[in-house]
DNA sequence: TATGAGATCAACT
DNA sequence: GTTGATCTCATAC
């Protein structure tokens, strides 16, 4: 039996927490899959939000870990973060894909689209498939409505650089399950 | 298959 | 006024 992802999983490097996040399960409210694709971010990081220090929208990720970052990109979509390291630390793990598990008929209904393929394959997606929006910002990742548990197997993690970012694009801080058909985009 | 516009909000110049 | 941790739809190849 999986078991569920302890608050003190968060609280270690950015780049420890995101490669082990591939391959466990994230659940809200019941739906939910397997997390297949993240990206890390630092606040030393060009490319990060909490780089130019602490504003109202970034306010969360300096904060304890083992909280989600909420926050509205380009004006429409949803994108979902797991505040990592320690408090003060502004350092998050951007979800960016899931393979669905739980509660298909649930998220195709939110997402308007029949191809499980299209559910979660995105960060935006994800986040309209699970319904999770602003509302949901600075929550414990380690309560209700949100559930983690831990992945039940060792698999191969693939690492490649971030999507869509124009700042320190050549880390390679973007990790995911190697030949998953649910990537927002497979890595080379 | 590939490229481009539009949606629409917060932070920054 | 511009840009961005995005996605969808339309049009072109």
């Amino acid at each position: 039996m999986p078991r569920p992802l302890p608050s003190k999983f968060f609280a270690r490097s950015v780049h420890e927490v995101a490669p082990d996040l591939i391959g466990a399960t994230l659940l809200f409210k019941g739906v939910g899959g397997v997390i297949v694709e993240v990206e890390a971010y630092h606040h030393t990081d060009q490319a990060a939000h909490s780089y130019r220090g602490r504003t109202e929208r970034n306010a969360v990720m300096f904060g304890p870990p083992g909280k989600a970052y909420v926050y509205r990109s380009y004006g429409v979509h949803w994108c979902l973060n797991f505040v990592c390291e320690r408090e003060g630390s502004a350092s998050a793990v951007l979800i960016r894909a899931l393979e669905p598990a739980r509660g298909l008929a649930a998220m195709r209904r939110r997402r308007g689209v029949k191809n499980e393929r299209l559910l979660c394959s995105g960060p935006g997606r994800l986040c309209q498939a699970l319904g999770i929006s602003g509302a949901h910002n600075g929550l414990a990742l380690d309560r209700s409505p949100f559930k983690l548990l831990a992945r039940t197997t060792k698999l191969k993690v693939a690492v490649g650089s971030r999507i869509g970012i124009s700042k320190a694009t050549k880390h390679p801080w973007r990790y995911g399950l190697a030949g998953s058909r649910y990537l927002s985009k497979p890595f080379r």
